[in-house]
DNA sequence: TCCTATATGTGAACAATGTCAACTTACACC
DNA sequence: GGTGTAAGTTGACATTGTTCACATATAGGA
C-alpha cells in the first residue's frame, strides 16, 4: 500500500498528478476551460494516458466534483465542531466563503452537466456533505425541517447571486459583513 | 420594415426560427446539447448559415438568455399588477414556478460560461428583470436593502435547489404547497 | 535470476464540433 | 433591368473527446 518513495509507476502518480492540477486549472480556466488533452499536456503526458484512471472527461469532472464535496463537508464539520453561539449563522457564513473562495469547484459540484442521478459516487458525497448541515441544523424533525430548508436555499441562494456578481457592492461595503447582515436572522 | 409576408428573404425569417428551435432543444438536450450543426440541420439549413445571424455559438446562447430573461421580467410584471396582498410571497413562488417550468433555459440565464461582465446586452437584460424585482420589493431605501436582498438569495436558492432535485419531496408531498410553506415567512 | 502476465503510457487514427473563406443565389432598389 | 449586398452553401481547418493497436515497465512466481 504506502510505500517509501510516492512515485510507484511509470511516470508517477499519474492519477493524483491528473486531479491536483485539474484543479489548478479548473479555478483558473473554469469548466470548459478543463480539456483533457491541455490536461494531458500540462502533467507531461500523451493524450490517451488520462483514460487509463477515468473512464471519459465527465468522470474526470466527477472525481473533483467528489473532492470538492468533500472539502465543502469538512469545512462545515470544522465549524461544527467550534459548538460557535449561532451554529446556523456561522454554518452559513462558512457555507458562502467557501463559494467564493473555491468558486469554479463550487459550480462544478452544482453542474446540471453532471447529472447526480447517474452518478452514484457524486450523489454519496454531495448527501455527506448536506448531512452535516441537517444535522447541525436540526432538520430532522418535522417541526424542523421547513425552516432548515429555508435556511439552506437562503444561503445557496446568497453564494450563487454573489459568485455571479450578481449582487453589486455599495461604496466602502465590505463582502463578509454583507454575508453576516443577509444571514443575520437565521 | 413590416412586410405582409412573414418570410422576407430566402429561406424564410431564419433568425427568428433559429431562436424558436433552439428554445426547443434547449429545453429538451440542456445547454450542452445544443449544436449548432444540430440546430442548423433542425431547421433544415446548412452548417455555416447561423453565422449570418450570431457571431458564435456563445453569441446564440446570449440570445436565448436575453428572451429568457424578457419573459421572466413578463412573468413577474403580471404577478405585480395584480396587487396581491402578499407581494413578496407571490412574486416570490412565481419566481420559482418560472425556475422548474423552463429548467434549462433558467440555467443559461445563470450559466457561468456566459460572463454578463463582456455582454452588455445580456447584462442589461437581467437588470430590468431584477428591476421588476426590486420595485416590487421596495428594496431602493437603506432599510429595506438587506431584507429585499435575504428574499431574493432565499427564492433563488429554492429554486436552484429544487431544479437539482437536491430537495427530496416527502411522500405526498406537493412542490407548490413546499414552495409556499418555505416562502411563506417573507 | 529470469519470465511472463498485467498495469501503465504512446501514437495514430476517427468522428464531431465551432468557425472561416470563397463562392453562389436572390432580393431590394436606383 | 442591372447591380450591390444580404443570405445561404460548400468545403476546408484546427481542435476535441475517444478508441485501438502497440510499446514498456513493473510485480511476483518459476
Amino acid at each position: 500500500m504506502s510505500t517509501y518513495t510516492n512515485a510507484p509507476y511509470h511516470h508517477g502518480n499519474l492519477r493524483q498528478a491528473l486531479l491536483e492540477a485539474a484543479l489548478i486549472i479548473l479555478e483558473k480556466e473554469g469548466q470548459n476551460g478543463l480539456g483533457l488533452r491541455d490536461l494531458a499536456r500540462a502533467v507531461g503526458v500523451s493524450a490517451a494516458a488520462p483514460y487509463r484512471h477515468f473512464d471519459s472527461r465527465a468522470a474526470l469532472l466527477e472525481a473533483l466534483a467528489v473532492t470538492g464535496f468533500q472539502r465543502f463537508s469538512a469545512a462545515m464539520e470544522a465549524v461544527a465542531s467550534t459548538e460557535p453561539a449561532q451554529p446556523m449563522a456561522a454554518m452559513g457564513k462558512t457555507y458562502v466563503l467557501f463559494a467564493l473562495d473555491n468558486a469554479n469547484l463550487f459550480r462544478l459540484m452544482f453542474s446540471p452537466e453532471l447529472k447526480r442521478d447517474n452518478r452514484p459516487g457524486l450523489r454519496m458525497a454531495a448527501d455527506a456533505a448536506f448531512d452535516t448541515l441537517r444535522q447541525a441544523v436540526g432538520g430532522d424533525q418535522r417541526s424542523g425541517r421547513i425552516k432548515a430548508l429555508a435556511a439552506w436555499a437562503k444561503v445557496h441562494g446568497l453564494a450563487i447571486l454573489l459568485l455571479d456578481g450578481q449582487i453589486a457592492l455599495r461604496a466602502g461595503e465590505d463582502t463578509e459583513a454583507l454575508i453576516a447582515e443577509i444571514i443575520g436572522g437565521l
